[in-house]
DNA sequence: TTGGAATGTCAACAACACTGACATATACTG
DNA sequence: CAGTATATGTCAGTGTTGTTGACATTCCAA
């Protein structure tokens, strides 16, 4: 199963892309290629005080504006004690407000300020430049693919999640 | 770019998948995706005293035997203080061995011994599993965009990186 | 022999994750 | 109403991974 071509070897359909060497290589291009996803964030927070789960807070408070800490927790990944570490810094800072909920007072709703709003602007231009111009090197039918292969790559509950964010949007 | 791979090669072309909120997909799949591909290996080492810089420090060990700790650095991106404070204690705990350079000593040459094989082995399985996984349910050309969309997506340097090691594998 | 490259090490620090424990306010339920 | 559950926040401690800066050693090459 470990070792060499295992998984080809069928008569029928050609797999050859279902090699380990192929496998590996889609390994090391997902590590070589998010490298290059965070890069432009990076190098623009890295003159803040804010770091990458800054980011990816201000990212989704943006998307889903409203959403709850518990909500964002969900999508995060992370402990409530993390993330209320960036929340904390981004509120205090003025970046983000938090709102009592009307229905259920124990929830808090998360909202940019205009200044959360601009941070997150200058971030996602960055980070929509590079993925503007490799999709637009690739072509659509390469972007579809690339689409396709990460969804059957994460976790079904990050693939509800991911699913729940894109119909919301657009 | 590469060729004259224009596919929708009429006149307007369609560049709806170049639209912000097509743009906003890609990355937040991307953000998700990482998620999961990072997550089998995570588990596996939770256990023990090693984490994802060690995984990433025997990945390339394996995947390029003798490599020197420069050339090592190059690859995973981090400063000669971070990559040694892993190798230390991989060397330390025998998983892997540097031999003084027999053209330029003063260059370490990096292996992995039997036990660093088999960890790399473990670690590999399960990555490649959810990889072998996703490619196949994707299918042959959703994986041929994949790759596409992600090499693109690389700093220049980094693609010479991939490619390098793409060409010295198979 | 001197300068520079490759490597290793020490110390300090920061970002970001974790666990565990505890507090508070609110909501639901019997 | 009493008791339990939920949502959030906070404090303290810890671990991994990254960073700078400083400095030593070894060795190649001019």
């Amino acid at each position: 199963m470990s070792d060499g071509r295992s998984t080809s070897a069928y008569s029928g359909e050609n797999l050859l892309f279902l090699t380990d060497e192929q496998l590996r290589q889609g390994i090391e291009a997902m590590f070589f290629a998010y490298r290059g996803f965070t890069a432009d964030p990076d190098r623009i927070l890295a003159n803040m005080a804010y770091g990458r789960a800054h980011h990816r807070a201000i990212h989704f408070i943006h998307r889903a504006p409203g959403t709850t800490v518990n909500n964002l927790l969900n999508i995060l990944g992370v402990t409530k004690q993390s993330l209320n570490r960036v929340l904390r810094t981004l509120i205090a800072q003025g970046l983000v407000i938090s709102k009592v909920g009307k229905v259920d007072k124990r929830e808090r709703h998360l909202f940019l300020t205009d200044e959360g709003s601009r941070l997150e602007q200058t971030l996602s231009d960055a980070q929509r430049a590079r993925m503007r111009s490799a999709f637009r090197d690739a072509g659509p039918e390469a972007v579809a693919g690339f689409r396709t292969v990460l969804e059957a790559m994460m976790d079904t509950e990050m693939q509800r999640a991911y699913t729940r964010l894109k119909e919301s949007g657009a």
